[in-house]
DNA sequence: TGAAATGTTGGGGCG
DNA sequence: ACGCCCCAACATTTC
């Protein structure tokens, strides 16, 4: 009897380990793996600069995994898939769901569309630990508080077996596809060469997530809790740009993880609730799709935030004259990242203090961010202003000195990202503006000319903030 | 997963 | 010895 030929239709799920429905495909009949890059349907939320780096390295290590097997596209997928169902007699597609509105519309009409063609279409879950349907309150309805929503993901909490990798023989070969590409024709990586310097912070790939993992089980969890709030430290896991692109399980990391509980004094439940983190902001897109553009609380929609390009160009730059919120933003351009504890600085430093809207910081992250991811990043924004769900109540602004004296005490991670401060000494480095002349001078610093006066004041701004949030609070 | 303002306490200097 | 003031050092409240 003929094996059948199926699809596997690869998107956030660029690996071959515990990768749900690859499994069920390779179960099915021989595999045709397939990606198509869709940057119509994604619109405004098509991969940024970063991503796509990421990408052609990724995409590059998956087809090599594959021995040179996967069958890659661009275009449009809602055309592609049926097209290439029918050319290739498919019986079936299959895929892991994704969770952005643009996916699930998309994959809604495409299982239609497959329906009608008599090709089989099966969804699975590769991205999350629960799917977001699976956790609601006693009346049905979602979860609007994290703690809650964690909780209850840990009573739901069931053991999934790790579905089996495929092997060489249920991959199709030397099929051609109508109007394929290789990688590198889809033309992922920028013109100008900045993102060479990402090469050296990163491996993407399967390959390269697991290699990261191993090392944060051996070093990072170990006094985890504490270390992940010092930027300067080694402390995080790094892992947050593999999960976005399916390089690794999060059932994979969740029981790699747990495993260390009984050993070591690792911080295994303060990683695995940030790991809850990821999946309450995929819960949160789900179940209100309009994350990524409006605010979640209404009353925040006629937030009066300012115009400022000039303001905005200068955050992006690292060039606002605070020197942890400098830091940050430069690691991001330098590296594609930004550690946790610097992104919510940086981002309450762009939205309350600079009084610009989250839209604009939430746009530049996705460009620039390895680790760019809808969910995660618009709900992250919206944890800073203050209008998401279980936010940050709209008072609590960060002081960019006092987190910077803080988590970056001896300066380490100023002085690697903002060098011109780097002769300054600890007590002035997170205020350059309070050093003394002579200071200034013995550190070769000019004010203003080798490093920015502070762009505002945090005093008065924090004030101005406070007095904007209670406008939008009275006309509640 | 704040910060600043305000309130309270307690030890020490001093008349 | 005592009360008074000052002011850290916390604690509480407010934004």
């Amino acid at each position: 009897m003929a094996t059948s030929v199926v699809i596997h239709w690869f998107r956030q799920d660029l690996r071959l380990q515990d990768n749900p429905a690859l499994t069920a495909a390779a179960a099915a009949g021989t595999v045709v793996p397939v990606y198509i890059l869709d940057d119509e349907a994604a619109g405004a939320w098509r991969p940024g600069a970063a991503s796509r780096w990421w990408l052609h390295h990724a995409l590059l290590a998956l087809n090599e995994a594959l021995d040179g097997r996967l069958h890659v596209f661009k275009g449009c997928a809602e055309q592609i898939i049926p097209q290439l169902g029918q050319q290739q007699g498919a019986a079936a597609v299959f895929w892991n769901r994704c969770y952005e509105p643009w996916r699930t519309e998309g994959d809604r009409r495409l299982k239609q569309q497959l329906a009608q063609l008599g090709i089989g279409a099966h969804s699975f879950n590769g991205s999350l630990l629960w799917e977001p349907w699976e956790i609601l309150k006693q009346d049905k309805t979602p979860y609007q508080v994290f703690t809650p929503y964690y909780r209850a993901c840990l009573a739901a909490l069931t053991p999934h077996p790790t579905a089996a990798p495929p092997v060489a023989d249920n991959f199709a070969r030397q099929v051609a596809c109508h109007g394929e590409v290789s990688v590198p024709e889809l033309e992922l990586l920028p013109s100008h060469p900045w993102h060479e310097k990402l090469a050296g912070h990163w491996q993407p790939g399967e390959a390269g997530a697991h290699r990261r993992l191993a090392e944060f089980l051996a070093q990072g969890l170990y006094g985890y809790a504490e270390g992940r709030d010092f930027p300067a430290r080694d402390q995080v896991s790094r892992l947050s740009a593999h999960l976005h692109f399916g390089e690794l399980s999060p059932r994979v990391l969740w029981r790699q993880v747990h495993r260390l509980r009984d050993r070591a004094p690792v911080d295994v439940d303060a990683y695995l609730r940030e790991l809850v983190w990821r999946e309450f902001c995929y819960y949160q897109l789900y179940h209100v799709p309009r994350l990524p553009e409006q605010p979640l609380r209404r009353e925040f929609a006629g937030f009066p935030f300012r115009n400022d390009r000039e303001g905005l160009k200068r955050w992006q730059r690292g060039l606002t004259g605070y020197p942890l919120v400098d830091a940050g933003m430069r690691e991001l351009w330098q590296t594609g990242f930004m550690h946790n504890r610097v992104r919510m600085v940086a981002a309450s430093f762009l939205v309350k203090n600079q009084l610009v809207s989250w839209r604009q910081g939430a746009d530049w992250f996705l460009d620039c961010l390895v680790d760019a991811d809808l969910a995660s990043n618009s709900a992250g924004w919206q944890w800073v202003a203050g209008c998401g769900l279980d936010a940050a109540p709209y008072f609590r602004v960060f002081n960019p000195v006092t987190q910077g004296r803080k988590f970056d005490p001896g300066g380490d991670y100023v002085r690697r990202y903002v060098p011109e401060l780097a002769a300054l000494p600890d007590n002035y480095l997170h205020a350059p503006w309070t050093a003394p002349e002579s200071v200034l001078a013995a550190a070769n610093i000019r004010l203003g000319v080798d490093y920015p006066e502070p762009i505002v004041d945090v005093k008065t701004s924090r004030e101005r903030a406070l007095k904007a949030y209670q406008v939008v609070r009275r006309g509640l």
